[in-house]
RNA sequence: CGGGGAGUGGCUCAGCCUGGUAGAGCACUUGGUUCGGGACCAAGGGGUCGCAGGUUCAAAUCCUGUCUCCCCGACCA
C-alpha cells in the first residue's frame, strides 16, 4: 500500500471549529481538515473525506454486488420531460433545482433516479424472462432544501447509492426488498453504525411500504417511537400508540352551544370559567392538500401530525391552510371551528376520538362553542368523515404491539428502502410480457443510501473531546506513525515501521512533519486514525514503540519487529 | 416564507453605540532558543472592513438598498 507523508497531504487541521458548526461530526470533520463549505449545503471534500467516502462506497458496492445488484452511472442532469411523465415535475416544486438549456428548455438537477431507472426498464425490457433486475448507481444528487443544517447532515448536494429492482409481481418485489433490507443491515454494521429500522412515511416517493433506517442521534432531525420490549419502532411520521381510556359522561342529547368571547386557543377554554380539560376538547384543523380542501380533527392536547394527514388525503402537497381560506368554508375563523354537522369537504378524524361522548369544539361561529358532543352521533355522520391516524405519538404512551411503553428519541435517516409497487411503471408504461404473454406493469422497489451522512454519522456516535474515533473499516488510514523528534535514529526507524506496515498491506499516513510531538498527538486525536504508533527516542533505546488505539487510554510499548505482525492482526480482527 | 443573529487578514474575534492612523490571538515567512500532549523570543508578509448607493471635510463606524452565511420556526424522500 502506498504510505501518505503528512509533511506533504492536503491535511488542514484547525484549533477551533468555524463558529457556525453546531453539531459534532460538522465541528469535527472542518477541524479535521475533510471538509470545507462552499456555500449554504455546499462542501468540498478534501482528501480526507475522499477515503473514507471511497471506503464507504466500496463496502456499499460489496454487499449491492453481493445481492446481484448491478452498477450504472446514469445523468445528473434530467430533461423535464421525463419528470413530467411521472408527475413529479409539478410535485417536487421548489426541492428540485431547475435550470434552462441555451434553447430554453426545461431541465432539472436529479433528486432521485426513479424516473431514469424507469426510462431504461421500459425501452429495454420486454419479457418476465428478464427479471428480477436490481441495478444501482452511486451518484450526485441535488436537492434545494429549504433549509441546510448541521454540516453535511442536510445538504443541496449530496452522494446516494440508489438501487431500484424491478420484478414481474409482488412476490418478487417482496424478495428483492427483502434482499435490500438485509443487505442495507450488512453495510450500515460493517461501517461500524448502530442503528434501527423503522416503519416510515413514503412521503413523495409513492409506494405502499416503506423502512427507514436510523442512527439514534440529537443531531438527528426525525422522532422514532420505539418500544423496549418488543421490536416495534417507527418513524413519528407513522407511529401509533396506545391511549389510555378515557371516562366520558352520558352527555347531551345533542350539542349545545354555549358563548365563548375571545376564546381561540385550547388553553383559553380550558382555564376558567370554561374549564374545559384539553383532553375533552376536538382540535378542527384546516389543510390544503393538492389544492383541495381537508379538515383534519384530532384532540385537543394532541399534536396533528401532517405526514400521516397526507397519508390518509393521498394529497401529494400539503399545507396549512391560509387564515383566510378558513372562513369561507367553515363560516367562522380558526379558534371557533368544528366538524359537527359539517360536511363540505372530507373530515378525518382520530381514531382515538371514535367513541368519545360529552366532547367540546368550535361551533363554526364566531365566539361560540358546543358542547355535549359526541363524536360518532355528530361528526362521523357520513361517508364525508373518515376516521384516520392523525395525531403525533409521544413518549410514555403504549407500545401498539404489546403491552409496553413508547420511547421517542432524535434520529438520523440514513438510508430508505421503498416498495414502489407499480406507481412509476404505470405513469412511463415500463411493461413487460408475464408467462402469459399478458403486458404487466413491472414492480418496483426504491432503495437509496445517503453515503455522506454514513460519515457523519459515523462521528457523532464515535468521537470524544479530542476528535473523531473513526470505526476502522471506513478510517481513512488505519495507521497513523508519529516520528517525535528530528533525530536520524528517529526518522530511520520510523521509516522502516511504515514500510513494514504497508508491506504488510495496511493504509499509512506517516506524520513525518517538523513539529513537536505535542501538535502530532493532538492531530493524531483530531483525525482519528484507529492505530497509532508513535516513535520517540526512549521507547526506541529500547527497541520499542508505542502502540495505541484511538478508543483507548493505554499506550503500550512493543518491539520495532513485532509492529507490523500486531497491526496486521488487529485489522485482520477488525475495529 | 416568518422571526433572530452575523459578514473586519487563512481561522476565532475586538473595534461600530459616541465618524478622524484597521487591531489582537492563532496560522504563515525568516532567524534563534527549544523539542513527549497544540513552545518561546525577535523580525516580517498579508485586510477594496460582503457589495452598491447616500450623508459628511472625513465612513469599518451613520442612512438606504442588496447579496451571502448561521440559528429557530415553517417546509422537507
Amino acid at each position: 500500500m502506498p504510505v501518505v507523508r503528512l509533511s506533504q497531504a492536503f491535511v488542514p487541521t484547525l484549533k477551533e471549529a468555524p463558529a457556525d458548526a453546531q453539531v459534532a461530526s460538522h465541528k469535527l470533520l472542518v477541524r479535521a481538515g475533510f471538509i470545507r463549505q462552499l456555500g449554504a449545503g455546499i462542501y468540498d471534500y478534501l482528501p480526507l473525506a475522499k477515503r473514507t467516502l471511497t471506503k464507504i462506497e466500496a463496502i456499499v458496492r460489496e454487499e449491492m454486488d453481493a445481492i446481484g445488484g448491478q452498477e450504472f452511472f446514469l445523468p445528473a442532469l434530467h430533461p423535464a420531460e421525463i419528470w413530467k411523465e411521472s408527475g413529479r415535475w409539478e410535485v417536487m416544486g421548489d426541492n428540485m433545482f431547475r435550470l434552462k438549456d441555451r434553447k430554453g428548455g426545461d431541465y432539472c438537477l436529479g433528486m432521485t433516479h426513479e424516473e431514469i431507472f424507469t426510462a431504461v426498464a421500459r425501452d429495454e425490457l420486454r419479457s418476465y424472462r428478464q427479471l428480477p433486475q436490481v441495478w444501482y448507481q452511486i451518484q450526485t444528487k441535488f436537492r434545494d432544501e429549504p433549509r441546510p443544517k448541521s454540516g453535511l447532515l442536510r445538504v443541496r448536494q449530496f452522494t446516494m447509492k440508489d438501487a431500484y429492482s424491478f420484478d414481474v409481481d409482488r412476490a418478487g418485489l417482496d424478495k428483492s426488498y427483502e434482499d435490500q433490507r438485509r443487505a442495507y443491515e450488512r453495510i450500515f454494521t460493517r461501517c461500524g453504525l448502530d442503528f434501527v429500522a423503522v416503519q416510515a412515511h413514503s412521503g413523495a416517493m409513492g409506494g405502499s411500504e416503506s423502512s427507514e433506517f436510523m442512527v439514534r442521534t440529537d443531531a438527528g432531525e426525525d422522532l422514532v417511537a420505539a418500544c423496549p420490549k418488543c421490536r416495534y419502532a417507527a418513524n413519528t411520521e407513522t407511529a401509533s400508540s396506545r391511549l389510555p381510556a378515557e371516562q366520558d359522561g352520558a352527555g347531551l342529547a345533542k350539542p349545545e352551544k354555549f358563548a365563548t368571547p375571545g376564546v381561540v386557543t385550547i388553553e383559553s377554554l380550558a382555564a376558567p370559567p370554561y374549564g374545559v380539560a384539553a383532553k375533552r376538547q376536538l382540535k378542527t384543523l384546516v389543510y390544503v392538500g393538492d389544492e383541495k380542501l381537508y379538515v383534519a380533527v384530532v384532540r385537543g392536547d394532541q399534536e396533528l401530525n401532517e405526514a400521516k394527514l397526507q397519508t390518509a388525503t393521498g394529497a401529494q402537497v400539503l399545507r396549512p391552510a391560509h387564515a383566510e381560506e378558513i372562513p369561507p368554508l367553515m363560516g367562522a375563523r380558526a379558534g371557533s371551528l368544528g366538524a359537527v354537522g359539517f360536511s363540505k369537504v372530507h373530515v378525518f378524524v382520530d381514531p382515538s376520538l371514535a367513541d368519545r361522548k360529552d366532547m367540546v369544539t368550535g361551533a363554526n361561529e364566531d365566539g361560540f362553542h358546543l358542547r355535549g358532543v359526541d363524536v360518532r352521533r355528530d361528526v362521523l355522520t357520513g361517508p364525508h368523515a373518515k376516521l384516520a391516524e392523525l395525531r403525533t405519538v409521544r413518549a410514555g404512551e403504549g407500545c401498539p404491539r404489546c403491552d409496553g411503553t413508547l420511547d421517542v428519541f432524535k434520529a438520523l435517516e440514513i438510508g430508505h428502502i421503498f416498495k414502489l409497487g407499480t406507481k412509476y411503471s404505470e405513469s412511463m408504461k415500463a411493461t413487460v410480457l408475464d408467462a402469459d404473454g399478458k403486458a404487466v406493469p413491472i414492480v418496483m422497489g426504491s432503495y437509496g443510501i445517503g453515503v455522506e451522512r454514513i460519515m457523519a454519522a459515523a462521528i457523532e456516535l464515535h468521537h470524544d473531546e479530542n476528535g473523531i474515533r473513526w470505526p476502522l473499516s471506513i478510517a481513512p488510514f488505519q495507521a497513523t506513525v508519529l516520528t517525535l523528534g528530528p533525530e536520524p535514529e528517529l526518522k530511520q526507524a520510523a521509516d522502516e515501521i511504515v514500510k513494514a506496515l504497508s508491506d504488510a498491506g495496511l493504509e499509512v499516513l506517516h506524520d513525518d512533519r517538523e513539529e513537536r510531538a505535542g501538535v502530532k498527538f493532538k492531530d493524531a486525536d483530531l483525525v482519528g486514525i484507529p492505530l497509532r504508533i508513535a516513535v520517540g527516542k526512549k521507547g526506541l533505546a529500547e527497541g520499542k514503540v508505542e502502540w495505541k488505539l484511538r478508543g483507548d487510554k493505554t499506550v503500550e510499548l512493543v518491539p520495532v519487529g513485532e509492529v507490523a505482525r500486531r497491526a496486521v492482526e488487529r485489522v485482520r480482527a477488525g475495529s
